[in-house]
DNA sequence: GCCGTTTTCGGCCCGACTGTTTTCAGTCG
């Protein structure tokens, strides 16, 4: 958390600077920093306290004394000096689309505009108009600007921008003008929210397929159609973006459109120490501007001397450092997937059988599921009681014998107590082959109860895997009060997973934290706690994921065969 | 404000689109 707000205060800062017209490359310092330090996987003050802030890209002297005074004292005095000079509301202003720092000072100083319910007033009533720069179009936009700003254009989680893009995708594909096709963007780098829907293709007839995209049936508005852009409003309320790109500048484009915008700017600051010029149009030679590709997305990395890095790394997290030197992990693949570590039947909330789980999973070519039904004190999920776990027991036993190539395992998610006690004795979770841990109600405890109650859940000798480790629901609850670093040093300690847990709403394990539990040396496994059998597609999420937080495939439980997996549960 | 096998000072990524302009500023990604 204490990250989350160190970057908070020096985007804050950056954009008061904005508005005070600075320098934009002190601006774009406080911006990198904030970037920089939100993306860190160690806490910001145990950095402070080992005097090595300076290490982190972007943060130097005056920097790490400011990030030191936050700590210190929370609060920083040269922040609370800007605000002095430039009233909140104006802040407030660069989060309407379309007004940016000029046009929110001019607002201020010329009209005295300070707050957003004015400024829609004064631009309903045409009183913007006449002020240098604005006239009637402009004033329109503000108007739009400010409506949009009221939706809140959030992001949109992954797991619900992913199939939309999909089926706008498969449309777009089925037209003879379709050449190739890519997604670009946080989408295609597969961040767990995204903003927009960015599509690339290549045509012959950009504008017959601009003319279709902006006809789509799941499109509400058209903010912009031109030549090779075509920017759309969908229903769902996300913007998407279309782009026809010549084919010769596809990997250029992909490359660009992909970013993120910090990996883009330092991908081209090395290109211009190599004096090379890197755009959207391919790589050039300064020397004589000649092109030395750009058709293919290894083109931009090979004149770099890199070779090509994966999407899911380009936050400029220390994915270029790596590259240069050769050590850019071997990510994990859908396919390294050989089961499910956490499944839910009809025995307590899940909507089907044993038989129609094994079925799907067969087909999805997995070696193994996972069931790990709710324990009893679960009742709004019909949690388990002992007998009805022993009667399930038996029915995957029987089950197992029919099966070839494939086996149920049994498991239980069992509920973690306020006391950090579990449900069920340790007799009962003795017999079964991996016990999955949670928890379901208390998210309210201080840190240090919490962070007591998960150490000794996951002490216990008869579990496994710690399930969504911290609660958190996307867009919609935090995750508890936890000590990450404790939790991480026990874990590694007694052999204990933690989950990524790919259900669309949680995606917990986030990236970070599973980057940094890769760091604590502590295993992972990839599970879909699914409650239907569509649900089980959801371990894409959960592998993306993964793969942004570094793993590969020896960093995960579920790459291993049952076999190998089981006899390493047993050793717990 | 950061940063350096071209520099401790003088650089700092690149281009499109829009709306307002007669050559460009502002915003965005």
């Amino acid at each position: 958390m204490r990250n989350f707000e160190v970057a908070k205060i020096f985007n804050e800062i950056a954009d008061i600077l904005e508005i005070k017209d600075e320098n934009p490359f002190r601006i774009r310092a406080y911006r990198r920093a904030a970037q920089n330090i939100e993306a860190l996987t160690e806490d910001v003050a145990e950095l402070a306290r080992s005097d090595a802030l300076e290490k982190v890209p972007g943060i130097g002297k005056d920097l790490a004394l400011k990030i030191q005074e936050i700590l210190t004292t929370g609060r920083l005095k040269y922040l609370e000096n800007l605000k002095k000079e430039v009233p909140e509301s104006l802040v407030d202003f660069l989060s309407v689309p379309g007004v940016g720092p000029k046009t929110a000072k001019l607002l201020y100083d010329q009209l005295g505009v300070d707050s957003i319910e004015k400024l829609e007033g004064l631009a309903k009533g045409h009183k913007l108009q006449g002020l240098p720069g604005i006239r009637a179009k402009t004033e329109e936009n503000i108007i739009r600007g400010i409506e949009l700003y009221k939706k809140g254009r959030e992001r949109m989680p992954l797991g619900r921008a992913l199939p939309l893009a999909q089926s706008i995708a498969t449309q777009l594909q089925a037209l003879p003008e379709v050449n190739r096709l890519a997604f670009a963007g946080s989408l295609r780098r597969m961040k767990e929210t995204v903003k927009d829907i960015d599509i690339l293709v290549t045509s012959d007839h950009p504008a017959k397929v601009m003319a279709v995209f902006a006809g789509l049936s799941q499109v509400q508005e058209v903010l912009a159609k031109g030549e090779t852009k075509c920017s759309v409003i969908l229903k769902e309320g996300i913007q998407a973006d279309l782009r026809v790109v010549d084919p010769e500048s596809f990997g250029a484009a992909l490359q660009y459109f992909t970013g993120s915008k910090a990996h883009n700017i330092r991908t081209r600051e090395l290109a211009v120490r190599k004096g090379l010029k890197l755009s959207e149009y391919g790589v050039f030679r300064d020397a004589d501007g000649r092109r030395l590709g750009g058709a293919l997305e290894e083109d931009m990395y090979a004149a770099l001397g890199l070779p090509l890095i994966p999407p899911e790394l380009r936050e400029d997290t220390g994915e270029i450092e790596a590259a240069l030197e050769g050590r850019l992990p071997a990510l994990v693949k859908h396919s390294d997937i050989k089961g499910d570590l956490h499944v839910h039947s009809h025995w307590s909330d899940g909507a089907h059988s044993l038989e129609d789980l094994a079925e799907a999973a067969m087909r999805k070519g997995y070696e193994y599921l996972l069931i790990s039904d709710h324990s009893k004190s679960m009742g709004v999920a019909r949690g388990l009681s002992e007998e009805e776990l022993r009667k399930q027991l038996e029915e995957i036993r029987t089950l197992n014998k029919k099966f070839k190539g494939f086996r149920f395992l049994a498991g239980i998610e069992v509920d973690i107590r306020a006391d950090g006690s579990l449900d069920f004795p340790d007799e009962v979770l003795a017999q079964l082959d991996i016990v999955v841990a949670a928890i379901h109600s208390g998210f309210k405890q201080a840190k240090e109860a919490m962070t007591k109650r998960i150490v000794k859940a996951i002490r216990n000798r008869h579990v496994h895997i710690l399930a969504h480790p911290t609660g958190r629901l996307l867009g919609e609850r935090e995750g508890y009060e936890l000590d990450w670093d404790e939790v991480l040093r026990v874990a590694r300690e007694t052999n204990t997973a933690m989950e990524i847990n790919s259900y669309p709403a949680r995606l917990d394990l986030n990236d970070l934290n599973t980057r940094r539990a890769k760091e604590a040396g502590v295993s992972l496994a990839i599970s879909t706690d699914a409650h239907t059998l569509s649900q089980l597609e959801t371990m894409a999420l959960g592998v993306a994921t993964a793969r942004r937080g570094w793993l590969t495939k020896a960093d995960i439980l579920n790459t291993l065969s049952a076999k190998t997996l089981l006899e390493r549960s047993s050793k717990k």
